[in-house]
DNA sequence: CTGAAAGCGCTTACAG
DNA sequence: CTGAAAGCGCTTACAG
């Protein structure tokens, strides 16, 4: 808790006496009323800016019981994917006149408990939470109560929360990237990583296999690899995919962190994705444009995402109870190259 | 602002009435006093789980004159060094019982000034400020004011401020990476990228400088290429370290996404980092570590770097007045494989 | 058009 | 150990 009293504050009480008039005046003045004598609110503001005055926001929220801050609870800011959809959720509470309180849980569901008990003891508006890994819904509901708005971004609860939920399309975006590859000729596609248990990885990987499907082609078992979705943990998983023969000659990535592992991994196989495997991802983070090759993944856009929270979270703040709302993103094919193939045909049937 | 009264909150004077207390002894129990008599306490605690009581800290703040927020202002949230940053404020005041403001201004010294008027007006206890670029020093403090404590990162502002600074060490980052190359043997090393007016820059550049001053060699010119601190600029300027010989077998570059750019430029020539050129950077952003060939860099390491920014302007918080501090965050140098030679020693002489 | 008064949810001397 | 009262900085009917 801060200390240092050092100045004391300037409040509307000093500006009131400043320029003689009331305090109330001066209230009426900082928002604009039109009952104030203009001559009276051009010498309230000079007296505004002669003190420095600053408007403590508290207390006139407490006084008027309303809250002008929405807390922002992401699982993992260290991800470039939600530090954009951080920036995005930021930029657009700032442009409705709301002010962010970030809380970063690292994925862990003890900190998001902390973190969430924290954060609605400064009474925010609304919640837009980005869970952690195994989150509870119906722990975070009662923890959270009724009467905050919260919204969920990404990841299903587990559980029913009866809250909001801004999804990714996670089926049509691993359908999208499959059948691309399926259009360049593989066959032999596999999925490679996230854990079975989460609800973005099942819904991937059902995308995935409806793709598969439609095409007349059910996915060997051996296609499908489980691994975290990380980068070094993709890395390690590429030797699964040439157990047996034949080997795919494509895979679907669970995320572009994956993708990238896959790549890597690939390469210390002698094999180059883009020439002799076919690699899509999922995310377009920004390291997907530059790798060696361009990842050819799914585009999220996660700014928009970050704004499009925002939005519906306000709706909610400001709107009339309702029943809960089920949003899909929209999500978009970015081809590059490392989807391309140069095999020959036969190679690839 | 939030309408949305629906359900009337939970206060103190409820649980009070419901247990047949006075609102001082309820205050007591929450603020743990050893006044309160341990039967007393106990029927209290229960009462405030039966009525799901939620604090209401702004409330009590505004009563002791205290605040226990932080703002966070950030030039660019979707850089991941700054995200990485963001990510150890937050869980550093986390940790101390202090909750983050965040603001994020694009780079955008309007947008910078508009998101401290608002979070201003949350009365922080402190500020913590990556300015974006252009930040007028004078201008910033004035707004300010010298009630809260502000600790500037990463860019000193222009101008005089009289806030802490915490920099990160850019000449000793710069000398390492020099004397890095001249331990390979490289003679002929190019200094690549950044803004000469920049602060970062010339501080790089300095380092570089006293590290081929201690070797005995003077740059040449041509060894020193402007460009703008990106992948794609830094590709393209590329060229202008082949013009004349004899060429430089290295380049420090100003950081990451100037190596990668200049990684890239080389293979458009038929030149391979880490095998007939030597290149290092600056930063050590996750891409680093998984770029072909991996990148030698300078380690900043930005979550250790934003918890450090916690404890500094906490340490302002809490502390007396003093004399602006500068600190300066360690660096490390993180060797890999793009600053390799296997070029034979009388090429590189 | 302006001012006096009450009150938002809390804390903290001060009595008892 | 507990309660009555004042007050943090603001807003908003209500009089005038």
């Amino acid at each position: 808790m801060s200390l240092r009293p050092a100045t004391r504050r300037i409040t509307l009480t000093d500006v009131a006496r400043g320029c003689g008039v009331s305090r109330a005046t001066v209230s009426l003045v900082l928002r604009g009323s039109p009952l104030v004598h203009a001559d009276t609110r051009a010498r309230v503001e000079a007296e505004l800016r002669r003190q420095g005055y600053v408007y403590h926001r508290g207390a006139a929220n407490l006084r008027r019981k309303v809250s002008n801050s929405v807390a922002l609870v992401i699982n993992d800011l260290s991800n470039p994917f939600f530090a954009e959809f951080a920036a995005g959720v930021d930029e657009a509470l700032a442009e409705a006149g709301y002010v962010t309180l970030l809380g970063s849980t690292g994925e862990s569901t003890e900190r998001q408990r902390a973190v969430l008990g924290s954060l609605l003891e400064h009474d925010p508006a609304g919640i837009i939470l980005s869970p952690a890994e195994g989150s509870d819904g119906a722990q975070l509901h009662a923890q959270v109560g009724a009467r905050t708005p919260v919204l969920v971004f990404n990841r299903a609860l587990s559980g029913e929360s009866g809250w909001d939920f801004l999804a990714l399309d996670n089926v049509a975006g691993a359908r999208l990237a499959t059948e691309h590859l399926l259009e360049r000729g593989h066959r032999r596609i596999a999925f490679v990583g996230g854990h079975r248990d989460s609800s973005s990885c099942r819904q991937r990987r059902e995308g995935y296999r409806a793709a598969l499907a439609a095409a007349g082609i059910g996915p060997e078992p051996q296609w499908l690899v489980e691994c975290a979705p990380t980068r070094l943990e993709a890395a390690r998983a590429v030797g699964a995919l040439f157990v047996r023969d034949p080997a795919p000659t494509a895979a679907v990535c669970y995320n572009d962190a994956v993708a990238l592992g896959v790549m890597a991994g690939l390469a210390q196989r002698g094999r180059h994705a883009g020439v002799d495997f076919a690699v899509t991802g999922f995310d377009d983070i920004p390291e997907a444009s530059v790798s060696a090759p361009p990842l050819t993944t799914i585009a999220v856009d996660p700014r928009m995402r970050g704004r499009q929270a925002a939005e519906l979270v306000l709706q909610r703040v400001h709107g009339p109870d309702a029943a809960p709302r089920h949003t899909v993103a929209p999500i978009r094919l970015q081809v590059r190259a490392s989807s391309d193939t140069a095999l020959p045909p036969g190679a690839i049937a």
